[in-house]
DNA sequence: TCCTTTAGGTCTTTAATACAGACTTAATAA
DNA sequence: TTATTAAGTCTGTATTAAAGACCTAAAGGA
């Protein structure tokens, strides 16, 4: 694992939220939990560009929340590590902060689709 | 609340992510978990600029996660809102995760403090 | 009262990230 | 073998972040 994942902080959250702390790793892991393994399923899902999609898939086989099947090559699957499927919990508590007391309104994540 | 806090998502994820997105956020938090209330606090406590601090702050105020007394002038307290108490779960799972899953060593995010 | 200190910022310059969109390359499908 | 699709990279532009100097209001003390 690289050094700009892993952090010195002797506080957990804190070395989580050089991983946690992005908005596209976030809606990254939702689509993650709902299934998507594939680069353009995740394209055609957020509004997000090739190459942060391409920077944060890195990011997250990096931190070994997903795996890399092949590890090399075109093609890609990008499935759940353990770590990853332990993520759960924290989705879930956000799902439920975020129903409860964010209102909808404003801005799309999803390109309007 | 402007628009640029709230989102058109139906998902309540993707509408958190736009505020817990955010690596500052997180750690801004956390020393508020732990009692911090003023500016000048969480500046020493973290290794981050006055800017982005005031920018942040001003975000969770904006958001309702943080009130702000008096709301305007000097010599402010922030204190955590009952949304911004409610986010204990999702902190403590954050916790929970990167203590379980999240090897020490690498960057530190308090300066070396 | 005036002077000092402190809290809570803003401003400026520089550096890093993000973005759209064109291009590339490898694998599969026809 | 040609076409199509998946999974990227590359290029240029725009946004955001960073450090650090500067500013201003409030509080305290002489």
């Amino acid at each position: 694992m690289p050094a700009y994942i892993t952090s010195r902080s002797p506080c957990p959250v804190g070395r989580a939220s050089r991983i946690l702390g992005d908005r596209w790793v976030i809606l990254i892991l939702r689509e993650a939990f709902l299934g998507e393994q594939r680069f353009d399923g995740w394209l055609s899902r957020l509004s997000i560009s090739r190459a942060v999609l391409a920077d944060r898939l890195n990011l997250l086989v990096d931190a070994g929340i997903l795996e890399r099947e092949p590890p090399t090559g075109k093609r890609a699957l990008y499935m759940l590590s353990d770590s990853g499927t332990a993520l759960k919990p924290v989705y879930q508590s956000i799902q439920k902060w975020g129903d409860m007391w964010l209102p909808v309104g404003g801005h799309s994540d999803t390109g309007g689709q």
